[in-house]
DNA sequence: CAATCTCCGACCACTTTGGTCTTGCTTCCA
DNA sequence: TGGAAGCAAGACCAAAGTGGTCGGAGATTG
């Protein structure tokens, strides 16, 4: 009766924005790539307006504009302003993991709510929990470090062997 | 110059409820070896109420209480009422994993913002993000369940082998 | 019966998130 | 030489999630 219905209970989720930044991402290395095969001009290769990549996902125009804001400002765009300007991705796609994508939308990303920069916990001491939680933290580290954006353009194909180091392992 | 200092900017984080509750069952799982070591009888072996855990961590005990309380409804501990009543572990530290203490404390969890429970996200279509990123998800499940609680309680010690597969690949 | 302890829901303050709006600035081109 | 198209950078806001508190009800022991 009461509307109760569990609203959604995530957690230890990637934030929408952070979402939204891996599509543009991921669009932007398709069209690098469409204009690269076309043979065009190096220059504007790729480049899209905020507005086309935000409606070819549905998602807010607004809202994605700060993201790629964001992500310029974190060096993996190129901007450029002007009647056809637009985003381009400021390095090779193989060559932008989806870790630099996360962490430069959501600041740096930390499982263990007490591991500020330098593990000075308010509650060391009298908690010894934070140390195999950070071999965790690590390791998701790792694992998001070795996808880049071109791992993502062919979701139906497994990843081959394309990346550093498939395989991850617990203690660091 | 400004007050910008980046007030923590957390992400992919875990919650501090979830923390809370790991440190409190690896405080059972020493209770219960100690108890076992002395050769106490088995009832009430490592038996401590939500009191004696939250002083010994230093964390508000009407919370502790209450996510004792969400861990005993999940079936990871035992609760017993009245006077010399509290918590035990329900089975062997060995045989609780991380993975299962998070998703009772903190719900199912999602790296990606859209896949619900059946992948049916609203942005489905027009966004093939998710794929790969599931495989991310299905890793760092796979990394957690492979912990358990025992595993908590020496932490100056490496994870030798006590753990199924220490090794995760990228592809499932 | 009384003390002790778990159980359970309501409640609150605060932070984060997702999203909008406004204002300004740069580049191109007609 | 203007616009128009586009980015840049804020303030701003509503909704949700998080951390934490309170108070009463029920169980267990002595
Ligand atoms: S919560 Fe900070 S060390 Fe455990
Ligand atoms: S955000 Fe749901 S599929 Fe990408």
């Amino acid at each position: 009766m009461r509307r109760n219905l569990r609203p959604h209970t995530p957690m230890l989720r990637l934030t929408k924005k952070a979402d939204y930044g891996l599509m543009a991402l991921k669009y932007l290395a398709e069209q690098a790539y469409l204009a690269e095969q076309a043979g065009s001009d190096a220059r504007n290769s790729g480049a899209r307006s905020a507005k086309d990549i935000a409606e070819a996902y549905h998602i807010p125009p607004q809202l994605l504009a700060k993201i790629l804001q964001t992500l310029a400002r974190a060096g993996l765009l190129l901007s450029h302003a002007g009647t056809n300007g637009g985003y381009a991705l400021a390095r090779a796609a193989a060559d932008i993991s989806a870790f630099e994508v996360i962490r430069a939308i959501d600041g740096p990303l930390f499982i263990t709510s007490c591991i500020t920069i330098h593990g000075t916990c308010d509650l060391a001491g009298h908690c010894t929990i934070k140390e195999p939680l950070r071999k965790v933290n690590d390791s998701i580290t790792d694992l998001l470090s070795g996808i880049s954006v071109a791992d993502l353009i062919e979701p139906a194909d497994q990843l081959p062997a394309p990346m550093a180091g498939g395989l991850i392992s617990i203690e660091r």
